[in-house]
DNA sequence: CATCTAATTAGATATACATCGATATAAAGG
DNA sequence: CCTTTATATCGATGTATATCTAATTAGATG
């Protein structure tokens, strides 16, 4: 499993460790040779070392008492590419979901293309995955029921029941065939608000 | 002037300016929006991107009392493609020099292409002048007068007083024109150590 | 000019984490 | 075994920073 990609950020958030990968890279070294260069304190050194390894980016080969650190580009190169376009870096809107938060509710519910595997029936979860639906469509903009119908489709087969229950949690509203997303404010405290069928 | 390499992965160190970022790479969006999107308090969201937007990472549109947050591209690309060699993660290790360590001093000594503009005379600054060029060569090799020599031009013409300095310095040791770096323990603390001339 | 709205800034508090000395583990060498 | 050497872990402490509420600024609108 690939680590997180905002623990690979709060790694290299670090003078030390960036040295340390600095140093690493340019070919092995002792932990005693890299707390001297980096001017810290072995345990300290050892510390972030750790920490490296723990993600993947550093190697550890031991021979006697020496630990001699060595550089893992894999992790690193990976997450170069993702930051390298922009819609690499709009894909980590949706990442990184809140432990605990609503939103890690709906990881279960969505499989690897991002469409719903199912529209889940317990009221919580259902808000939770609405919400997560609601934001795919833009603040202020009107939609047609048939852009509407066009866009739901391509994430539930069911866009019959995710109109509706749209409206029904108040997540937006409609006139006349056409909808548009009410402000998040009126919806977001609403967990327990009575859906209507 | 670019910023600092760490200052960058601080700003990405953190799931909710990973998820703002994410979200103004699809559109622009106002600090209402984004706040909600993310989760926090508009204070907070509008920290984040105060901060996002110093490191050139976001661009902002005023318009009206509604302030557009979009996407700046450069900086996170130029990253993204130093660490994805392993040359560029090996310059970390001399770049980031920690303020106030001996090491901040080279920086005055150096130009862009990393050659020494001159050889400081003060004794505290030509050891840490010395130091960051001794570390140039690898620990436990030996170089013959001749390679020691190449190397030495490629930062400065006058690699004789280098090399001198070198042993008056006991960062080197030669016998019968071979040259070796010594442990850095052994001149580490050794500011006060009288040179040789 | 009073009022409303959106964003920012200030101030206060809480949490995360970097660091070091002391202690523990583990291998090597007498 | 006992000592030495190289790392790692523990526990305590200090610093950085994320977050909130409250107050302030700035533009829009009647």
């Amino acid at each position: 499993m690939p680590p997180e990609l905002v623990n690979v950020f709060k790694a290299l958030a670090h003078e030390s460790r960036l040295r340390l990968l600095g140093l690493v890279a340019q070919r092995e070294h002792s932990v005693q040779e890299l707390a001297a260069a980096v001017g810290v304190s072995e345990p300290t050194a050892s510390h972030h070392l750790a920490l490296l390894r723990d993600l993947g980016l550093v190697s550890r080969r031991v021979e006697g008492n020496t630990h001699w650190y060595g550089f893992e580009g894999d992790a690193l190169r990976d997450i170069a590419r993702q930051v390298l376009t922009r819609e690499g870096v709009a894909r980590l809107a949706d990442q990184t979901p809140r432990r605990d938060s609503p939103e890690a509710v709906i990881t279960n519910f969505i499989d690897a293309e991002g469409r719903l595997t199912q529209i889940p029936a317990a009221r919580k979860k259902r808000h939770a995955v609405l919400a997560w639906l609601v934001r795919k469509f833009d603040d202020g903009r009107r939609y047609p029921e048939r852009e509407l119908n066009e866009m739901l489709l391509r994430f539930h087969w069911d866009s019959a029941t995710l109109r509706r229950e749209f409206i029904g949690y108040r997540m937006m509203a409609r006139e006349r065939g056409v909808y548009w997303r009410l402000p998040e404010a009126d919806w977001r405290a609403a967990d327990s608000a009575a859906p209507i069928d």
